[in-house]
DNA sequence: TGAGGCTAGTACATGTATTAACTAGTATCT
DNA sequence: AGATACTAGTTAATACATGTACTAGCCTCA
């Protein structure tokens, strides 16, 4: 083995390890960066899996699901266009996921007056009243994980993620069709 | 419409509104948490399809081969339990992903001598040279990424996001099998 | 030593995402 | 008005992750 006995690694331990190998023997630069991508990943990856196990998948949603009927309820009747830029899905996901959702009855779908082309989402009575109640769930997880930041803590982290993403304009960002 | 016009609504527009409206009309109380949850997911997605649609899938590589290929390569050879446990799959995800690796010829798989149900992944010597190419360009794609805050408010970052996964022992998450 | 329980990995069915190709409606420009 | 280009949405093929159920190997302890 190169590395050791590599048994007892965690996840912390990994990127130690990866960031001196990469460096070290690799003769790479960006380490940190390295280490902020990696761990931005992971912290979504788990708090998104912890939601979606423990509030939505037991509600019969999947987290995708979820993400529709939410910005639906709270922007609004919208096209599926403005749907799928708000929760960074692709439009034909958007589609595909409306299909199921108008079946399981939360879900309405309507031609726009306006341009024939689009298809207005809005939520039913009950998708309504679903929403209300998983969300109250979803929302005290949230706070459960929000929780073990300050909130002052937590007002810098938003502004750092945001200040992440917002100056992508700097170069050309790949986003979904 | 309850929300009015909705057309010209940005992520941060969206999410002001649905703050609002939930405490205004429904009394809900955590919204910094929301916030933060929303802008959280949003910057992991953005930034995972960003190097994914413009480093790793011209290599012919999924984001999540990537992720296999790049811990089996750093934490030497490994056990398929352990790279889904650094990685964050399930252990089905690894045995399926590996299974197309080998095929591609980047990776090896033999069974382990201690424990005879284990799997040993390693790099083969192709798969070696694939990934510091591979990685190369994700390195500086990184730190394109990460450039736009400055070293001090990485360290930050890194720090805030490890300690909200970090201190979810408080708590009964739910991880992956 | 052998029964029961545990663990690593895999096969399968299902769900859901992606891209690319297509349909149909809209906008523009002469 | 008509040709052309564009846009919204859907469909189809494909890729991949999940949970469940299973197999096979290991461990413990009586």
């Amino acid at each position: 083995m190169t590395a050791g006995d590599p048994g007892g690694l965690d996840f912390w331990s990994f990127v130690e390890l990866a960031n001196r190998r990469l460096a070290e023997e690799y003769g790479f630069k960006h380490q940190l960066a390295t280490e902020l991508l990696l761990t931005l990943n992971r912290a979504s990856n788990i708090v998104t899996y912890d939601l979606e196990a423990s509030v939505h998948r037991p509600h019969g949603l999947s987290w995708s699901g979820f993400r529709l009927l939410f910005v639906t309820w709270l922007a609004g009747p919208l096209e599926a266009k403005k749907a799928a830029e708000l929760t960074g899905m692709s439009r034909a996901a958007v589609s595909n996921l409306a299909k199921t959702l108008v079946a399981d009855g939360s879900l309405n779908r309507e031609s726009g007056v306006r341009d024939g082309r689009s298809v207005l989402l809005s939520l039913t009575d009950a998708g309504h009243r679903d929403m209300i109640e998983v969300f109250r769930e979803h929302n005290e997880r949230e706070d459960e994980w929000a929780g073990v930041l300050s909130p002052e803590e937590q007002r810098i982290l938003v502004m750092l993620l945001d200040k992440l993403v917002t100056s992508r304009d700097q170069f050309d960002v790949r986003g979904r069709n």
